[in-house]
DNA sequence: AAGTGGTCTAGACCACTAC
DNA sequence: TAGTGGTCTAGACCACTTA
């Protein structure tokens, strides 16, 4: 049979990207949220008025990017941040006989405070605007390995509380996910090697001067949005930080 | 219409992962080798007895695996390490900056020897099995930044001399190809700080101690055979490496 | 003009999940 | 049993490359 509407839009970009942005629109404003499931594909099928086909090429896409997850038979889904492997994709240190644990929080620090000028860049805000910076110090397997120091936004964390962050019951993307609706679903990672300050050396118990690894992220949401600015300062002496890695399927 | 022969196999298998399979063991077996074509989907499609859409499915996994690229209008190929863009997804080192560069290689040592341990485990090797070892000292935009120091078993890279490592014309990963058919598809990295050894830190002319980063990294070819353990150690007083990074799409 | 991969369709059937 | 996503087909047409 003929193709009936071919090239439907005036630009000459494929339908299924269109329809991949306008999932993705509707994503961000919030159509649908959580972990709970979208209408079914021959329903968003028809809405778009495409074919199933194309339907599910942007679909796939979505999927690969961790954005959306589908369950055979159940539904599609909005991907959601909890505690099962899908952490590790943004935790990426473990032991060095490769083992893999789950990290303990303790609240080290929280103020407002107007952004630097590094902040502002990363996180693409104007002068003058405020972040929240907090510092986090992880433990693994009862060894304290990391010190996050965190800067987000106030404009899209309004109102968070140094209680919250103490007190959240589940991962931290999970927490910007369930109680401000930010979902991180991309980071961009740096790598270098830094002295220990005292803060630091303090709060993992090294020499101060020790050499740690220094990871510089910025996380993003949905259009590329910078959410979050992280310097992570990580001793390696008995655990290691998960590079590139691509030696799957 | 009705297909006509849903599960042709015995297994379960969906049929596009077959034809992947298959199209994979005749990469393996050289059927076609180098950045030259392969033929094209319709006769692929017919040599498996698939639809085009299926043969499709199959090609898009390998070409989303930098197993193939396909070019609109010419065809599809092998991938080529060649110094493009690709080179870039194992070379993961750039100036705190930004700026890439292409890094210049000046051969410091090789040797044949027996692998100790660690390198038999990594490459999967059987006691009392030979490996070439070798160093290289890379610079960036003239600074001296990385000694990668290098293993590779013996029975894949038969024959293997200091002359062919000093006078390679392009990369090393591309040396292989050319060389040895053997493609390099993935990696899996680890990374640490150590301090500057005296070898290291007289190459790098930096003091005896100075915190280094270290990338110990396996490269795999098509079927999760390890083809070489590489050890990298960087300065990163001005160049960092690039760690995970997904914003992109 | 011929040949290649890229997009899109319409619909059948399978596998899994929920009820 | 009904509803969901997963696989597969057969073929039309588009966009690009090469000659």
């Amino acid at each position: 049979m003929i193709n009936r509407l071919p090239q439907l839009s005036p630009t000459g970009t494929p339908l299924y990207q269109q329809v991949k942005r306008a999932v993705l629109a509707a994503l961000a404003a919030g159509e649908w949220t959580q972990g709970e499931a979208l209408p079914p594909e021959k329903h968003l099928a028809e809405r778009f008025v495409v074919s199933i086909g194309t339907l599910r090429k942007a679909i796939d896409e979505l999927e690969a990017e961790n954005i959306l997850i589908r369950h055979q038979g159940r539904g599609t889904f909005v991907a959601i941040h909890s505690r099962n492997q899908h952490f590790f994709r943004f935790f990426r240190v473990v032991r060095q006989d490769g083992k893999k644990d789950y990290p303990s929080t303790e609240l080290q620090k929280f103020r407002r405070m107007r952004a630097n000028e590094e902040v502002r860049e990363k996180l693409a805000l104007d002068k003058g605007a405020y972040v929240y910076e907090f510092v986090n110090l992880l433990s693994l397997n009862g060894d304290k390995v990391i010190v996050d120091t965190i800067a987000v936004p106030e404009t899209l964390f309004q109102g968070l509380t140094r209680e919250q962050l103490a007190t959240r019951p589940s991962t931290l993307y999970s927490f910007y996910q369930d109680s401000y609706d930010i979902n991180v679903i991309a980071t961009s990672e740096r790598v270098r090697t830094v002295a220990a300050d005292d803060d630091h050396a303090t709060l993992l118990d090294v020499p101060p001067g020790n050499p740690l690894l220094s990871v510089r992220r910025v996380a993003y949401s949905y259009n590329k949005q910078p959410v979050e600015w992280r310097v992570s300062a990580i001793n390696t002496e008995h655990y290691e930080y998960i590079g590139q890695d691509n030696a799957n399927s």
